[in-house]
RNA sequence: CGGGCUGUAGUGUAAUGGUAGCACGAGACUUUUGGGAAGUUUUAGUCCGAGUUCGAGUCUCGGCAGCCCGACCA
């Protein structure tokens, strides 16, 4: 990608209506741009780096099992009030068609779609379990909409529903998920700072579990076992003030982002869609469900939230918009261009400052502010040498290195 | 949803009820090119709607929006 076509140009200044970092960064290194509060849209850079985020995302959920559907955002009334959200979901859109006046949701979450979906088919034991998931726009009438892209009224979400016959078949599957969660926040780079954390689980179920992302920006307030790397959420602190698993008692209190949320959800939703299968001995049963969230927009936040540094963002490798930023300097421009094609045909994702009339000075300030791994130099200084000038981002001195030096690094 | 704060250009600010101005940014041109370079030039604003007034950025009322705290968050 050239980046004298790249829309749009990074902003020397803050937004005055964005406070907190994530928002910052990505705006002015034009990742992200706000709509309305809670709704942004996702520039070039920003949905490269979301779009990788929901492929980890997507390959680790197919690793679980999971086939991939993609469901309606636009809901019926009638199956949000079978199991009486219509009413009761306080972040549910609702609104009224202007000809017919019929009633619609936009979708918060889909119980109310993937449990009738399945229900069209007959279900026998011998097509459980079944994991479905999807990753798709959500909706929500967040009352304060807050903090960038971490709490959003419209954003990314991955949502997997998986039904089973038996409760001890929902128990396995649920501790399995918990292994693929940490293993996509281990991949995009949160994993050393991602807790699984014991919340609460609402009327259905004892617990539920979050994954939580510690930063001192996070919303949360979390109990932490750092031995164990278990936390518990601070709404249940009070039933449960050891650590679950060595009963530990100095628990560390920290703040944290909400990454990522999984409920046993047993029979909650089958039940008033009267979802079931067939058993061994012929009978119809409840089918047991469990259902699995995790917002790839809001780990975007996350990650940008708890790598940067004064001079913008540090991308992880696997979620960063590209692997180089390489940079042309005065002379070298048409030298900086042959190694950009060079690059591009070894399959390197390269960004290719090839900007002529801007300062180095400047080139590298936007190269800090967009936060890009690999950070590649082409000048006449490096001319000479006959070399070519690599800084890692998250590094502070360069190092000159031989153009296959390179390919080997970086390829 | 309760409470608070704030709305003048992209950002930061100025204007006693009396010509909406300045700086930075952004665009164009020229000269520059190893840490946000310089000159010339252009651009862009009173959140919206009523009211008071000869006259409203400024006063009054209503709305809307944004931010913060809290509550909420399957």
């Amino acid at each position: 990608m050239l980046q004298s076509t790249l829309f749009p140009k990074t902003l020397r200044d803050t937004p005055k209506d964005e406070i907190s970092t994530n928002a910052i960064l990505l705006t002015r290194a034009g990742f992200i741009n706000k709509l309305m509060a809670g709704v942004y849209t996702y520039l070039p850079l920003g949905l490269r780096v979301l779009k990788k985020i929901e492929n980890i995302i997507r390959k680790e959920m197919e690793q679980a099992g999971g086939q991939e559907i993609l469901m309606p955002s636009l809901h019926p009334k009638e199956n949000w009030e079978k199991t009486g959200r219509w009413e009761s979901l306080d972040v549910l859109f609702r609104f009224v068609s202007h000809y017919t006046k019929t009633e619609y949701a936009l979708g918060s979450t889909h119980e109310e779609v993937v449990v009738p979906l399945v229900g069209n088919f007959s279900l026998s034991y011998k097509n459980l379990p079944l994991y479905l998931f999807q990753i798709q726009t959500k909706f929500r009438d967040e009352k304060r909409a807050k903090a960038g892209i971490l709490r959003g009224r419209e954003f990314s979400m991955k949502d997997l529903y998986s039904f089973h016959t038996s409760e001890e078949d929902l128990n396995k599957y649920y501790e399995k998920m918990k292994g693929h969660y940490m293993q996509i926040f281990n991949t995009v780079g949160i994993g050393d700072e991602t807790f699984e954390t014991f919340a609460s689980g609402g009327s259905f179920s004892k617990y539920s579990h979050e994954f939580q992302t510690i930063t001192d920006s996070g919303e949360d307030t979390i109990y932490v076992c750092e031995k164990c790397k278990i936390g518990i959420n601070k709404e249940i602190i009070n039933e449960q003030n050891t650590c679950p698993k060595c009963e530990a008692k100095d628990l560390q209190e920290k703040k944290a982002i909400e990454v990522g949320n999984i409920f046993p959800l047993k029979t909650k939703y089958s039940e008033p869609f009267s979802l079931k299968f067939k058993a061994e001995d012929g009978t119809p049963k409840d089918v047991i469900m469990g259902c699995y969230g995790m917002g790839p927009s809001r780990v975007m936040g996350t990650i940008v939230e708890v790598h940067n540094d004064e001079r913008g963002i540090i991308w992880p490798e696997a979620v960063a918009p590209f692997r180089v930023h390489l940079i042309g300097l005065g002379n070298a421009m048409a030298d900086a261009h042959k190694l950009y094609t060079k690059l591009l045909s070894e399959k390197v994702e390269v960004l290719f400052d090839d900007r002529t009339e801007i300062s180095a000075g400047e080139k590298f300030a936007d190269a800090d502010l967009i936060g890009i791994p690999y950070r590649v130099v082409v000048s006449e200084k490096t001319l000479k040498e006959n070399k070519v000038e690599i800084k890692k981002r998250s590094e502070k001195e360069p190092k000159l290195i031989s153009e296959e030096e390179l390919l080997n690094y970086v390829g």
